[in-house]
DNA sequence: GTGAAAGCGCTAACAC
DNA sequence: GTGTTAGCGCTTTCAC
């Protein structure tokens, strides 16, 4: 049985109010009183009940952050962030996934009703403008992540997803490549993080006056490392020529990476690649990856702080856009192949 | 505002009871009640406050999971899989980073007081069994997972360190390996699964009656990758002979294969590597990496399991110490080396 | 089958 | 500076 405000008031002789007061630093108490009142706190071993006290602030300190899933290197990075952006105001973090297809997703949102958090970071995957009372629908402050819903309904951060394809496809271009692989996109899609890097590696070109060739646009999946080397040996088979990859992940990039080392070609020196996130991985893998830094940090950082603000209630004002700024990180495996 | 039982109850016409009795499936209740009462839940979009619930009933339904740190990917595949046991009974996961030194585990411990929760994972990275009252002086029911601390106050789900690196060392033996790297021991340590993984290492050398060289036993720092490489980078510059790599994790492997290649050694031809872990990335890299699968799934549904039972009380036997079995996965990395 | 009312532990308005 | 007290929204005992 865990003791009390009550129990503590009574071992130091003084009204829970007072017991209250010390507990949340108000500043006017005694200094003996507040002596009295730590040694009982300390000798009961008293801790707060957090249900009590939310029950009665209508406050949890707690935020969701719905993901697909942690197992992907990119969204346990994403945790990582924003756990630690989370902490340093005092919140707590419930993470809860939801898979990859859309039918899950939904019935996350929809299920998850009110579960007693002070605000939602939700990282979209598959739903889009169009579903945006379901997401209004959510029961608490949201912010959202991620690249398929602009002027949704919440604040919204962002990477910029075709600035970051244009400037890695501008980086292999540079390096005299010209039958550049784009890998990961979906065949039809203009929304999301695909269909917008997509558009950057097509602007790329168009900037440099290469032809597009659809050939080169190669479906990825859900973007793991086992349809990008799935992809890649599939493309392979057909025999069309090629000389760089940009894949719209690094997980992607991997497995391609893997795949194209397995028939022979060199990395950079046949096939340049250049992946997308900036995984810490990407520091290790043979040769290390090239990649964009779409500031993963930057954005967890930035979405914790426009969550608290509603939380707050202070800001009503209008919704927020903002994206966050990127960086390209030339490693080796692009490397040394400049003006071939 | 949101809607209240208290609302619920007076727009369908029944009393707070009632709808409280709809709400937790109490079975007496008549059907064109229980209907109103759905009616009105559903247009006024009731949700209960959990705050309230908890408070009243003493139960949060979430668990908290303390990890050194989700970016690694052992950390994020367990956290996954512990999340999706705990879902299946009705439990949120609250997941908790403590870094990976001594001073930031002890103080995640013991300020993390009574979060309220109500049961609490904890994934040991350096305590002791010495700390033993840090651990008893936890709030909640607890399940220790990991290898430092046995016979403790608690319950405890462990994977078979010993005899699964016996198992990695004799399968590069039986391919007739005899300069065996053990990469990531720690000099002097016996518990731990580094500990632990050493001594199965040294078992397999002596059941097979090959010579223990001290200089093969590689510290490995806190296992992440580039822990690997550098270790595996100083290891080579002292020009010891070697034919094999037994890592005490993949992230350790993958960092070491590497390295080794870079320097135009060949994996398995020159030097045969498996890890330990099974991480989904294993089945990736260039070659694919042979492995221990621990049991990390396993552990995960037993630990949610016993946690479960503590929680519900019904059962204060004996404290349980459980080890969960093990699987060799003979990849690329150690392959068509036999009898060499 | 349904209703009235107590109380979980805390915060904060208000009184002294 | 400190004490009293109402009430957050829920579950549950006990009447009816």
């Amino acid at each position: 049985m865990p003791a009390t405000l009550h129990d503590v008031s009574r071992l130091a002789g003084v009204s829970i109010k007072t017991v209250s007061n010390v507990i949340n630093d108000y500043p006017y108490v005694s200094d003996s009183t507040r002596a009295k009142v730590l040694a009982a706190i300390s000798e009961l071993d008293y801790t707060p009940n957090l249900s009590a006290r939310s029950l009665r602030s209508g406050r949890t300190n707690v935020i969701s952050l719905l993901i697909p899933e942690l197992r992907s290197a990119y969204f346990a990075e994403l945790a990582d962030s924003v756990m630690r952006a989370a902490s340093k105001r005092g919140l707590s973090v419930l993470i809860e996934q939801f898979g990859n297809d859309r039918e899950s997703e939904l019935s996350v949102l929809r299920n998850r009703r009110g579960r007693s958090v002070d605000g939602i970071l939700y990282s979209v995957l598959t739903l889009e403008e169009s579903d945006r009372d379901v997401i209004a629908g959510l029961k608490a402050p949201t912010v959202l992540l991620g690249d398929r819903i602009f002027n949704g309904p919440t604040d919204h951060v962002t990477m910029q997803n075709a600035e970051g394809a244009r400037a890695a496809t501008s980086l292999l271009l540079e390096h005299g490549r010209r039958r550049i692989v784009a890998l990961g996109s979906h065949p039809g899609e203009v929304v999301g993080s695909g269909g917008l890097r997509l558009a950057g590696y097509r602007e790329a070109l168009d900037a440099a006056g290469v032809d597009v060739d659809e050939r080169l646009m190669v479906p990825g999946g859900t973007w793991h490392r086992a349809d990008g080397a799935q992809a890649m040996r599939e493309f392979l088979s057909r025999d069309i020529p090629f000389d760089g990859i940009v894949a719209f992940n690094d997980t992607l990039a991997l497995g391609a990476l893997r795949v194209v080392q397995e028939r022979g070609l060199r990395v950079p020196e046949d096939v340049a690649i250049i992946g997308f996130d900036d995984l810490d991985e990407t520091n290790y893998s043979t040769p290390t990856l090239s990649t964009i830094d779409a500031g993963r940090d930057a954005i967890a950082q930035r979405a914790v702080e426009l969550l608290v603000r509603r939380i707050e209630g202070a800001d009503s004002s209008e919704v927020e856009e903002v994206a966050v700024p990127f960086r390209i990180i030339e490693r080796e495996s692009t490397s040394l192949t400049r003006g071939v």
